[in-house]
This record gives structure tokens, C-alpha cells and sequence, in this order.
DNA sequence: GCAGCTATATGTTTGTCGCATATAGACTGT
DNA sequence: ACAGTCTATATGCGACAAACATATAGCTGC
């Protein structure tokens, strides 16, 4: 029923970057902060990397992939209150995996810095 | 036969990346520096917004987008030796789209900043 | 018994991009 | 005359991340 307002134009080019989830997720398990995905799917979005709201479904999806990597192993855990939780953690290689992100995206963040200098000189004069 | 050479880690994620080549393209079409595809394609490269090799296809296919959606307008030109080449031209409109871009990545190079410093200090724990 | 929160999961579609390939004009050397 | 190379534009195919929608189910409080 036409309830979703018209995107902007900002939204609708801040919707081409990579939400760089996955690289959320490799942090916040490694740092223990949050180990299963309903936990994660709150953390991802204060952390702000992602700078929209993140779908459940992707990190679902970005949990499993990473499983199905070996980045990292997971375990139910049925102890608590509520539905059980599939708990994961990371392997060695899923730390590997965020040092290459870290990396990448220090180099992208430098360029990405550069290139707002530039764009900004260039579009000031009205 | 097997020629591609086995990627990186560093690559695999590199490659997840958007490579953010419309903002690049309407960056250079703003300064003038290159106005057809086959020049945006060297420059674009020599930039280093969009990390590795850009794809000649992705200059032409972002090109036509531009023109469909009105933040760009082109003109066959055939007066030079070589093959006829299609200059493009920024509208109004494909300004604000560069400066939409422009606020959307100084925000996000921020955000990317600030995760590499958290990142950094998490891995160096051993 | 139903609303609402917690929790996981998948189907469908869209958009960007990589790789491959096609076409063609102009110039250079043989 | 032709082959090769550089310039130049363009499309088909497929991979992949992610958005949107939806399904399922346990538990709590009323």
C-alpha cells in the first residue's frame, strides 16, 4: 500500500556501498561482545559501520557462510530462557579473515578520505 | 587453462567491496579530466578510488545509467583520427548525485576509520 | 488463547560487477 | 593487400551481496 516513503537521493546512493557486514560480525564475535545472530543483529547496527539498519536475513546468512568457511564453529545452546540460540565462534581463520578485512578496508578508507577532499574542492565552486 | 593465479585472502575480500565506480566516473566528468569511456577507464584506474583494474564494460554500462537517468548527456564526436567516441556531459542533476556520493562516503570512510582503529587494537592481542 | 518478544531460517528479486566476446575505425609495417 | 595493434563502444552471461518478504517456533504475561 505504497506505506514505504520515497528514498532520497543520499539513500538511494548510500544503497550501492557494501554494508560491510560481515566484517561487523568477524569484529563483534571477536571481541565476544555478541556471539549469536539476534544479539549481533543489535550490535551491528549501534557499532555503525553498516550505517543503515541491518536485515536479520543477511546476518544469518553471513553467520552460516562463515561456518560453512570454517571462519567459525558454532554450538546450540538451549540453557536459557526462549528459542535456542546457535552460539558461534571464531576459528583462527575467521581471525585471519578479519585481519585481510581490516587491511582492505584501511587502504578504502584512506582513498575514500582523498577523494572527499577532492570532490568537495571541486564542487564548491558552485 | 588454469592461467588465473589462486586469489588471496586479501583479494577474496578486497573483491566485496563496492568498487564505487559511478562516483569516480562523475568525479572525473565534473573536473573535465576525461569525458568518454575509454579515457575514463585509464583515469579512473590512475585514481585509485575503485582499488584494482577497472572493467571496461562497467565504465560503459555505469555511462549509459548516467544518461538514462538524466545526470549525464552525451554527443558523438568524429572530428578525431579513430573510432567515433561518445563525449558525456554532467547535468545539474549529476552534481547533486556526485555530492549525495561525496556526504555518503566522508560518512562512511569515518565510520571505516574508527573500525580499523577497534579492529587494530582487538588483533594485536596476540 | 493470543499478543509480543526472542530466535533462526529461507525464497525471491535486484543491482553491481567480472570475465568473455563482438564490432569497427585508423595507423603502421611488410 | 594484409596483418597486427591501438582506440573505442557495447552486450551476454554469471557470481555474489543484500533488500524485502515471509515462515516457524519457544517462552512470558495477561
Amino acid at each position: 500500500m505504497g506505506r514505504r516513503r520515497r528514498a532520497s537521493l543520499e539513500e538511494t546512493v548510500a544503497a550501492r556501498l557494501s554494508r560491510l557486514i560481515e566484517p561487523s560480525v568477524l569484529y563483534l564475535l571477536g571481541t565476544g561482545v555478541a556471539a549469536h545472530g539476534y544479539d549481533l543483529l543489535t550490535e551491528v547496527n549501534t557499532m555503525g559501520l553498516t550505517d543503515t539498519q541491518v536485515d536479520p536475513g543477511a546476518i544469518y546468512r553471513v553467520l552460516r557462510q562463515l561456518e560453512a568457511e570454517g571462519a567459525a564453529v558454532s554450538t546450540w545452546d538451549t540453557s536459557g530462557g526462549g528459542p535456542a540460540r546457535r552460539n558461534y565462534e571464531l576459528t583462527e581463520l575467521g581471525r585471519a579473515r578479519l585481519a585481510s578485512w581490516t587491511n582492505v578496508i584501511a587502504r578504502r578508507a584512506d582513498a575514500m578520505q582523498k577523494f572527499v577532499e577532492h570532490a568537495s574542492e571541486l564542487l564548491k565552486e558552485d
